[in-house]
DNA sequence: GTTTAATCAGACAAATATATCTGATTATAA
DNA sequence: TTATAATCAGATATATTTGTCTGATTAAAC
């Protein structure tokens, strides 16, 4: 096994990519994206409504409710939804596990895998939902 | 939760950099990698055995037996330790998860990405554990 | 030869991640 | 006002990862 991020966090970033694909101002319900996404419909409410915890997107109950994104597409960013479910240890912990790996007690990729890093987190936060939009349209319509 | 490798392949990578700093042809027993890298003492030995039976290192059994490397410490390298026990799929599926990612059908971060986890998997291949072994030595002695 | 210290093998246990179930609550639409 | 379709909340179930236990096997040391 091997992960960069969980599926719920996975599954989090399809769902907001997919919501931000949405024309503003339409609502989506869990089920339309349990079923474009291929997601188990119950396990994507609940990253929905933990994504709506962290004030990512809103959510509106009843009849013809659902959810949508609760800020301008261009401030949501891919580290914001990482940020929410998974957190940011990994930017911060050894890639090797060592204990304590610091400048002043590197592990032997130390400096090497921090550039790593940096580039990662980097994009994850220049991605906003806006720039992806395009191309998340394109991707959607394969599905 | 985010991993980038598991716990095993962590615990691997520690262990087989262990071994790489030691002077060559001396056997390490499972009990003190434990010890000094802080690793579960039957969860490391279990680790030990398939990098054994992926060939990377080999041991010896009986009194005074142990564990060394199984080839000239330049020819290995961390991915050999990533594809032995987590396996190369990180490398290949989407970082977004989703299925079929490929040029033809990209996911809306497909080509960054791309380039990212190349660089990686270039890191990895390019740092064999006696390249490694200076720094090895130096994080040992803080542990 | 017997003791000792190591690997080896397989079952078992605990923790975490992933997924499902049940039913309550809410608000629209008929 | 009733039926419907949605979110919400909490408990439960399954799968995977991580870690432990027990004992067999092996070979060096005494």
């Amino acid at each position: 096994m091997t992960v960069i991020f969980s599926k719920k966090c996975e599954y989090g970033m399809q769902a907001i990519l997919y919501l931000a694909a949405q024309d503003k101002g339409t609502l989506i319900s869990s089920d339309e994206i349990s079923k474009i996404l291929k997601i188990p419909r119950e396990f994507i409410s609940k990253i929905l409504q933990s994504l709506r915890e962290s004030g990512l997107i809103f959510s509106s109950k009843g009849k013809s409710g659902g959810f949508g994104l609760a800020k301008d597409p261009s401030r949501i960013k891919l580290i914001d939804v990482v940020a929410a479910i998974d957190g940011l240890d990994i930017f911060e912990s050894c890639v090797l596990g060592f204990p304590e790996c610091s400048p002043t007690h590197p592990c032997p990729v130390h400096e090497t895998w921090g550039t790593l890093r940096t580039q990662t987190y980097d994009m994850l936060t220049q991605e906003t939902v806006d720039k992806l939009k395009e191309k998340t349209l394109n991707k959607i319509s394969s599905l």
